[in-house]
DNA sequence: TGAATAACCATTGACGCCCATAAAACCCCA
DNA sequence: TGGGGTTTTATGGGCGTCAATGGTTATTCA
């Protein structure tokens, strides 16, 4: 039931070269944004970093040409993601009760939060202290793909988090089913 | 009856710079506002406050130059959003039975309270006595999005709450099942 | 006519926007 | 398949503009 779509990828990375044209244009369909691979790159003393090509590929065509970014919960890292999914959390938090402490706890946790970070001409964009802080970025920074999200994190940070993460997985015999195309 | 929205959205924040032409039309969907971060403004002696540029950028385009401010009966907080929410509100609380309690409470809490404060032409209004006493303000105000709506606190109230909030959400795990794109 | 409010300027600091450069990725073709 | 020319990124820095803020003058209403 979750609908036929006539998916229309953008992917981000692999080569978004030349000859794009219209590859966002969907009428119907949903534009899958995917969010791939590992950049590292610096923060100059601005407070502005590159945001990697193939992530600007991603988002291309959004509403909002940027990035949206907040402090994650669980880890000292920036979770990063187009605003178009911020507005769907937006309307699946609409659904909630009007003034229930549930949603008020969702808005007040991820919205408060939330940076619209917007491209400049070049693709970059500049770090709020408060989340750079919460990274522990200051002179590098590294994009982590997640698939729909991403992460940015002080680079040897990540290093560690994903070795553990890695050991984690091996103990649990983590799996995953795929998921069908058309479920 | 959250409707069926043929969601365009006109976000508010990131860059409303030129060459914008008509990006706030919206031919047959809802104009979704989404409000989102935190800014920190001073009150000045004249009870002046200047709304985060990002947010009027939201609001651009609605019929009324301004926003509506009502005390949150929850949180020592001022609600606030756009004339346009106040319209759908009222539907809402339209369909709720006549001469119900309910439907009573919700507007004498809501309506009768609801200030418009215009914007003046820097972009500021100015904060009724009665809504700035309810949240503790007076130097300082900080504005909250909350996606569809925004919360105006004072800053320390905020920041813990925002803590407890934080605490409350992780401790129930809270989640929200995201919306699918095109559901 | 005075007090409160609205409209109008003036200041300054941040940041949006532009240009310039170097390095890397890419493409074409010999 | 390897080399050279071309294009795109990533990065640095300068400058103009706008947002936030404070104050002053007009206006409205009691």
């Amino acid at each position: 039931m979750l609908s036929q779509r006539g998916t229309v990828l953008a992917i981000g990375g692999g080569t978004p070269r030349k000859g794009e044209a219209g590859e966002h244009s969907s009428v119907l369909g949903v534009k899958v944004v995917l969010f791939l691979s590992t950049f590292i790159n610096k923060v100059d003393r601005k407070g502005r970093v590159s945001v990697p090509a193939p992530f600007r590929a991603a988002l291309a065509g959004q509403v909002f040409n940027g990035i949206v970014a907040f402090r994650s919960y669980r880890q000292p890292a920036i979770e990063g993601c187009g605003i178009d999914r911020m507005a769907r959390l937006s309307d699946s938090i609409d659904e909630l009760e009007l003034f229930s402490e549930a949603r008020d706890d969702l808005a007040s946790t991820i919205f408060a939060d939330a940076h619209q970070l917007p491209f400049d001409g070049e693709g970059r964009i500049i770090l709020p202290p408060l989340l750079a802080e919460h990274a522990g970025i200051t002179e590098i920074a590294a994009f982590i793909g997640r698939g729909a999200t991403f992460q940015i994190w002080e680079p040897d940070a990540f290093a560690t988090h994903q070795e553990e993460a890695r050991a984690r997985a091996r103990a649990n015999g983590a799996t995953l089913r795929l998921r069908r195309a058309d479920e």
